[in-house]
DNA sequence: CGGCATATTGAAAACTATCAACGGCAGTGG
DNA sequence: CCACTGCCGTTGATAGTTTTCAATATGCCG
């Protein structure tokens, strides 16, 4: 944990302001936000940042890198839930109950601003304008909760994916042409429900087409079209 | 639109208050409930409640009956995203935009109470103990859209959605042994994301096993753990 | 009663997982 | 520095699951 003072980092000058609590907010709005959320939390990767039923204290959100949330489930895979990338809040399923229904570490080296739940709570009681930005945000992520679960076939899984991991990168990048995708094949398999060598062959046939590109985790589409085609059609045959 | 006076509905003697808005409130909070909620949307079976990307004005409780919660693909399938009963509240997900993202049609006869969002967002400004159960409400309509998106197989599926619909039935009437499916098989293959035909199957074979009977819609689980168990074997063999 | 939606079952085809083997790359420790 | 180890990515062959196509019941509603 270290003081957002000390690192220089405060929500009205925050690259991802647009994406995460503060957008839109007017400067005493900002001011408030600052005085709750004062303290950073740095992960190494692979560290956790919160696991499976303990406690909720404090809601995060993603300053810099990017979090899997996940369960281990009887058979004792890990199910992967979501991935959070800047601007995200992390534990707002867990408000209620005030536990920690699933773990989340980093998939890289990651900073997360530390918003005191109770304190935050309070805050969203006495300002109609965070309140408002809360509500939205609330709304935002269950939009985002249905929109994969909508595919059927592993095609489709895969293109919905990568179209729509490539936008949310690219709301954070707008002028960028390409896309570092911080989790491995194995991530995906295990956040989409379908066996990794499937995922890595359904990339494979994407690359062979030239649809994507995809090396070293750099992911570029070239063809958007053909992606969302692709959703549609058979199961890669050589 | 009937009046909720005329109708004698009120959250204070609602049977599913505790599973509404209505929970654990007080005399005067809840007072302040019913002068917002005044109206009552009746529904015949099959009939729209709302319809994508029109404008949204109301979120609606339900109060009796059920509806289903879809989208159309650009294949033209139907894909279900939510199962509403007594006590949910439909829209949530909508109020960032103002904008309806799925359409929602009853699956029997069916009454919502109406809930202006404007006027209900300024209640929550002025009424930290509402604001707090919209909030539990908010989290806890996450915990249930992740609930399912974790299951693999086609048998896993079956049996958490039936086990999971099961409970949320018996919330609604704890002494009954028997549960009324509102939707069909069809539904439930689309809400699943699995070919019609695979979840009658499925549903044949947990009846030749006496895990489960189903006759007319009529659900009886006779036992449970074998139930959670079928999720993790093989398909059905003959 | 007729007509249409829903439910049921079989057989074949298609899709996906599993098992197995190998290459590459990064980090570790000698 | 280099071998060693382990993780990640890649591909083939096979087995298993699920969809699709087709045909036949069943039940509901006017």
């Amino acid at each position: 944990m270290k003081s957002r003072l000390a690192l220089n980092i405060g929500c009205s000058k925050c690259s991802v302001r647009h994406l995460c609590l503060a957008s839109n907010l007017e400067d005493k709005d900002i001011l408030e936000l600052n005085n709750l959320i004062t303290l950073v939390k740095c992960l190494a990767k692979n560290e956790h940042l919160s696991t499976m039923n303990t406690p909720l204290q404090n809601l995060y959100a993603v300053y810099k890198g990017s979090c899997k949330e996940y369960w281990i489930n009887e058979k004792g895979d890990e199910c992967i839930t979501n991935f959070y990338f800047p601007g995200d809040i992390i534990g707002i399923e867990s408000v209620e109950g005030r536990k920690h229904l699933f773990s989340v570490s980093a998939l890289e080296e990651t900073r997360l601003c530390v918003i005191p739940i109770e304190r935050f709570l309070e805050l969203l009681n006495n300002n109609p304008t965070i309140l408002r930005r809360f509500l939205s945000i609330n709304s935002l992520k269950m939009q985002n909760d249905q929109s994969l679960k909508m595919s059927i076939t592993a095609n489709e899984k895969i293109s919905d994916f990568l179209l729509h991991i490539y936008h949310r990168m690219l709301e954070r990048h707008p002028d960028s042409k390409e896309v570092r995708l911080a989790m491995s094949q194995l991530d995906i398999s295990n956040y989409l429900g379908i066996a990794y060598e499937t995922v890595n062959r359904i990339f494979s046939h994407l690359k062979r087409k030239r649809i994507i590109s995809l090396k070293n985790k750099i992911l570029k589409i070239h063809d958007q079209n053909a992606l969302e085609e692709s959703g549609r059609l058979d199961y890669p045959k050589l």
